[in-house]
Formats: C-alpha cells, structure tokens, sequence
DNA sequence: TCAAATATGTCAGCCTTGTTGACATAAATT
DNA sequence: AATTTATGTCAACAAGGCTGACATATTTGA
C-alpha cells in the first residue's frame, strides 16, 4: 500500500511509544469528539442516499428549516463555503423542490429562502435520528449535567 | 444562484415558521455539534495546509501515533474508508518520513505502522490546538461536569 | 501438501464537495 | 450617474471519498 519498502526490524527514527494524556494533551476527549461526529453524521448520510443527496444537501436544508427567510449570504456565512460551492447543491434542492425561494421584500436583489413542505419533511426525518442518539447519550444526566454538556459545545465554538 | 424563478410572494407551499425545539428534536446540540466540529477541526487544518497535507493525513497520524505498531487492516477499521482511499495518503506520509512500515513479527504479511520522530512531532502539533480549546470549553467545569461530559460524547458512538 | 483465505498493494475511473478567478445582471446606495 | 451590493454562472482544479478488478506474498485449514 506504500513505497519505501518494510523493514524487518524497527530502525533508530521508529517509535514506538503510544502518544497518550501523559503528553499534557487530552487525546481522550480529542478522540471522542471525532467518533462521535462520525457516527452523529452516518444516521443522516443514509438517509440522504436514498434521496440521491450527500452531506451538503444536509446542511442548506437543516439552516433554511431552522430560519426561513434567510437570504443566500446569510447561508454562505453560517456555512462558510463559497456561493460557488453552495450554487449546486442549493440549484439542486430548488430543482427538486424542497426550497423555494422568493424576492427581499425590502430589497429585490436577495433571495429569501423558504422550505417547502417536502423540505421541511426532509429536515426533520433527517434530524430524528440525530436527536434519538442525542437523548440515548443524554440518557441519565440531569438538567443541571445537560446544562454543563451545552455549555462546553458552547464553548468549543470560536466566538467571532 | 438557482434555475426556478423567484416568486415574488410565498404561494402556497412555501413554509415560513422556523423549525424547533417544539417538534420534539435538540437542534440546540445538534448544531452545537455541528459548528464545535466545524471549529474543532479548523485549527489543524491550518497546520496541515503548511505541510501540503489535509484532514485526512492528520486522522492517519493521529492514530498512528496512539497506537504504534498497528496494522493497515485496523487503520481501515478505525477511519471505515476504503483501502484505495488511505492508500494515497498514508503513502504520502510514508514517502515523505512521517510513518515507517514494519513488517509483523509474527504474520509477515502485515506491515506494522510506526510514528518517525517527525510523525510524532506533527502528531502533537496537531493535537495541541485541539488541546486548548477542549481546555478553555471545560474552563470552570468540576471533574464530576467532565465526567459526564465524557459520557455524553462516548454515549453518542456507536457501540459495536 | 496444496488449495483457499488473508493482508496488503495498485491501477483506473468516478463522484461529491470544496477551492480560485473571471465575469454578468439587477437593484440599491451615494 | 457612478458605485456598491446581492446574486448567479462558467470553467478549471484539488482533496478525499467510492467501486471494481487484479496481483503478490504469506498463512491457514482440509
């Protein structure tokens, strides 16, 4: 699977130590962080093939749901991709008539979008199973510990 | 940016209300999940960019440096990719001395992969952004709040 | 011992989703 | 009237997934 041929024996430059907590680093936490967004984000990613979507499909849907109206550049922001990026799969969700999209009531040039009620569909059969595992996980911790697990996400967010 | 023409008015089809914590579903942490990975992974992107690498040279050395002497088989069990897909990048780090190869002591088909001191290097600079600010989200959080922190994120992985 | 299974490597081609750069249009702003 | 803003679009490219096919060396099992 790689070029420079496999040694026989470890040479000088191999190490052999595993990297652990002990590094001053929480390798822990690092990791369950990356499970955890890969599995948060399988249930949906199965969904979406059934409808011939992929993850960025998932995302314009899921923002325009939570804020109806919001304009291309609002989407561009939250997402932070390019509108070149965004034009196709947001071209492909209004083909396929799960956004609409109307003129700035104030301003003509923008482009509010809107779910429609298959958007809104898709949406939320893709957050439920999001949600199931979020309550799985939650499963025993009070109030007060969810409180305490919102706040970190909270705090792993940059604030800008 | 899209095909369908703008309508000047919402018809009929067109949901206007946001969707919410009313429908049943946490999209509070859903979204939370979704900007902190986003946030999370932004730092060693950075590092990564310098080096001429991506995320997925910096998951390959991740791992490897957790666990010297793995084989390429448990590699593909950790990432769940295809062997053609970390075919490319773990030949990138071995051609370029992040990674050695070394063959099973006991099944010689196996080729063991090692952290060079380089590998290790990188592997910690990585790690230590990530560190800091799974530090300064846990800043002011007593040990009983992390271990439920812990618990949540290990319970949101698929247990197999 | 020999056939089958296993661990790994590799070629070729495809898809999604990101990027940059350039340019176009309509509407708002100054 | 000139400029800025919001959006759209074309073209080209890159990273990192994927499938399918096939090759090699080694181990295992009948």
């Amino acid at each position: 699977m790689a070029s420079e041929r496999a040694r026989k024996i470890p040479d000088s430059d191999t190490i052999t130590g595993p990297m652990s907590e002990s590094d001053g680093i929480d390798f822990d936490i690092i990791e369950m962080l990356y499970f955890a967004y890969r599995d948060f984000t399988s249930d949906p990613d199965a969904i979406l093939a059934r409808f011939g979507f992929g993850r960025a499909h998932h995302r314009v849907v899921h923002f325009v749901n939570r804020q109806p109206g919001m304009t291309v550049a609002d989407l561009l922001d939250t997402l932070r991709i390019t509108k070149q990026s965004l034009a196709r799969v947001l071209k492909q969700l209004i083909d396929s008539g799960y956004i609409h999209q109307v003129e700035g009531p104030n301003d003509r040039r923008q482009r509010r979008l809107y779910p429609t009620s298959k958007g809104r569909e898709l949406a939320l059969e893709l957050a439920r199973p999001q949600s199931r595992r979020i309550t799985e996980a939650l499963r025993g911790i009070d109030s007060e510990g969810q409180k305490l697990i919102r706040q970190f996400l909270q705090g792993m967010v940059n604030r800008d």
